[in-house]
DNA sequence: AAGAGGCCCTGATAGC
DNA sequence: TGCTATCAGGGCCTCT
């Protein structure tokens, strides 16, 4: 679920927190995540000083000095806490079972500043953690992946050549990380909904002007949610323990049945599976 | 080569 | 009450 805003508000509060800080240890409780901790993983951290948190896509950057970087996505149910030493010590000696802002089971992976840490805790273990030895290796990292929505090589003439001669949906588009990166099936359905757009359309049939609709709605709809602090549909919260508010926002998403929220339309927003993916759109104004 | 589908995993929920 | 089935979905992999 943590798509590129709830992957931002995630980096935009670590950077405050652990911005400069040295890594004393690290702890790790499970190595089996989405693909298996490196076994150099904790000396490669220790004693690394964090000059800055960045993001990518669905991506967290911690980088390090020395060119050094350490890669972490959430995957579906990961979520990453910071804790003072003081708010420890007071869970610990008072009720740590009934904490608002740390979880008890699955916290895998530990990175221990002075006077804080960070827990990256992770239910189904869909997250992973990545070490990259130099800017060269991260970029090839990355190379695969489409632009952002926001950025200006996500435009008309791009999506053009992308698509041309392919033969899939546009909800599809928007969830291939090569065509475009940050959008997972929450902000899809929502996008397409801003855009009025079936979202079972074959994606080259579309026409000029619904391209640029994209492009505009996937910005407005992504970074709204951003200054929304990300949704929350289950276990989404900031590395505070605060859930996002942008799931009010929503215009489709798990609205099956209700009425299209579109000022004057009497649609019913339907429930779909496309490429076993839920797919949520108003049977009225989507067409 | 493009596209469809399977798999990894746990917790919540529905149905019997 | 307790069992089983189903669903949630990001990214990688395999098969056609």
């Amino acid at each position: 679920m943590p798509e590129l805003p709830e992957v931002e508000i995630v980096r935009q509060s670590l950077n405050k927190k652990i911005n400069q800080k040295k890594v004393i240890k690290v702890i790790v409780r499970n190595r089996n995540l989405r693909f298996k901790l490196p076994i150099n993983f904790e000396t490669f951290l220790k004693g690394r000083k964090i000059i800055e948190v960045k993001r990518f896509s669905k991506y967290l950057i911690f980088c390090f000095s020395n060119d050094k970087y350490c890669l972490l996505h959430l995957g579906m149910s990961g979520t990453v806490h910071v804790i003072t030493d003081n708010q420890r010590n007071l869970l610990t000696n008072t009720s740590f079972y009934n904490s608002p802002t740390l979880p008890i089971k699955h916290n895998h992976v530990e990175i221990i500043f002075k006077n804080l840490r960070v827990i990256y805790n992770d239910p189904r273990r869909f997250g992973f953690f990545q070490i990259i030895n130099d800017s060269l290796s991260l970029k090839k990292k990355f190379a695969n992946l489409g632009p952002e929505p926001f950025q200006t090589e996500f435009n008309y003439k791009y999506i053009i050549s992308f698509l041309k001669g392919k033969n899939k949906n546009i909800k599809n588009f928007l969830l291939d990380q090569n065509f475009v990166s940050g959008i997972g099936n929450i902000y899809a359905n929502e996008i397409l909904f801003h855009c009025k757009l079936d979202p079972n359309k074959k994606a080259d049939s579309l026409k000029k002007d619904d391209y640029k609709k994209i492009i505009l709605n996937s910005r407005k709809v992504l970074s709204k949610a951003i200054k929304n602090g990300g949704s929350t549909i289950k276990d989404f919260k900031n590395t505070s323990g605060k859930r996002g508010r942008f799931q009010k926002n929503f215009k489709v998403y798990e609205r099956k049945g209700q009425l299209c929220k579109r000022l004057n339309c009497k649609g019913i927003i339907q429930k779909k599976e496309i490429s076993n993916r839920s797919t949520f759109f108003c049977n009225i104004c989507q067409i």
